[in-house]
DNA sequence: AAGGTTATCGCAACTGTTCGCAATAGTCGG
DNA sequence: CCGACTATTGCGAACAGTTGCGATAACCTT
C-alpha cells in the first residue's frame, strides 16, 4: 500500500500538488523551508500557492510522511520521515551548523520518560548555544 | 552602577520606551510576548509603536537584560534574565506545559561541552513531546 | 463512463514581526 | 544650561506565514 492509497484510506485525496511537494523532499539533500518548497514547485507549476505548500506539509505531517525541525529561531525546517534523524547544534553567534547522533540525546530523552513520563522528540528543535570557536 | 549607566557605558540611550518595556516584564509572572508587552505599554502610552518594543527587546538582550525563549513554536517569549532560569517541557498534542529544573539538562550539556565543545543553551528552547496524558 | 459529494485549491485579506527612513530626543562637552 | 551629534523613534511598507471563501477537481457510487 503506497502513500497514495494510505492517504485516501484517511479521507485524504492525493492532489498534484502534494504529489509535487513529496517530490521536492525526495529531491533535497538537507532540511528543507516551505519558501524553497514553494520556489521549486514554482518553476514548473507556476500557478500553484505557496498557501497550497504551507497546507500540504501540515497535512502530509499529520500521517507521518514528513517532520519539521527549528535550526534557526523563525524558520521551520521540512523533510521527509524516511529520511534520518538527528540532532542538531547551532552557533548562535557564528550561526554554524554540526549535526549529531540521536544517541548523544538518549540519556536524557531516557531520563525525562521516567521522573516525567514524557516522550521528548529531542530532534524537533536545535540545541542553540556557542561553538568552540566563538566560546572563548 | 544601574542599567541606565550601564547601557550609557555601551553608547546606548536610555529611554522612557526601554525603561517600560524592562518595566512590564519585572511585573510579569511568567514569559511574556513581544505583544503582550506592546498592549500593556500602548494602554498608558497609545504613541508608542510595536515595532520600537521589538527592536528594544532585542537590545535589550544585546547587553544581557533580558532573554527569550521558544516555547511552542511560532511566538517568542521573554523574560528579564534576573528572573529564575529553568527548563520547559511542551506536550505537541495538548499543548500543556512543565517547568523542569536546570540540572535535569545539565548531564546533556555537560557532555556537549565536553565532546563537541559546544556550550549549550538548554533553556532556549523548550523540549517538545508527549506529555504522560497524551503518550498512546 | 457519468454524477454527486466534499476535500482541496487559488486567491485575497489578514496576522505577527521586520525594515528603511526622516524626524525626534538622549547624551556629552563646553 | 546650550548646541551638536547621533542613537532611537514612529510611521509606512515589506515580510513570511495563516485563514476564509467560493471555485475546482479527486474519488466513490452506480
Ligand atoms: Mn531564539
Ligand atoms: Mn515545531
Ligand atoms: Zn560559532
Ligand atoms: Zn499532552
Amino acid at each position: 500500500m503506497g502513500i497514495a492509497d494510505d492517504m485516501r484510506a484517511n479521507g485524504m485525496r492525493m492532489t498534484v500538488q502534494r504529489r509535487l511537494v513529496l517530490d521536492v523532499l525526495r529531491r533535497a539533500r538537507h532540511h528543507t523551508t516551505a519558501e524553497d518548497i514553494s520556489r521549486s514547485i514554482r518553476a514548473s507549476h507556476p500557478q500553484i500557492d505557496p498557501s497550497t505548500v504551507y497546507r500540504n506539509l501540515e497535512a502530509l505531517e499529520r500521517l507521518g510522511y514528513v517532520t519539521h525541525t527549528h535550526l534557526d529561531d523563525r524558520v521551520t525546517r521540512w523533510r521527509r520521515s524516511d529520511s534520518p534523524q538527528h540532532g542538531h547544534l547551532v552557533c548562535r553567534k557564528c550561526g554554524s551548523e554540526e549535526d549529531i547522533p540521536m544517541q548523544i540525546l538518549e540519556p536524557l530523552a531516557k531520563r525525562l520518560r521516567g521522573e516525567h513520563g514524557f516522550r521528548a522528540d529531542l530532534a524537533h528543535s536545535a540545541v542553540v548555544g556557542l561553538c568552540r570557536e566563538c566560546a572563548s
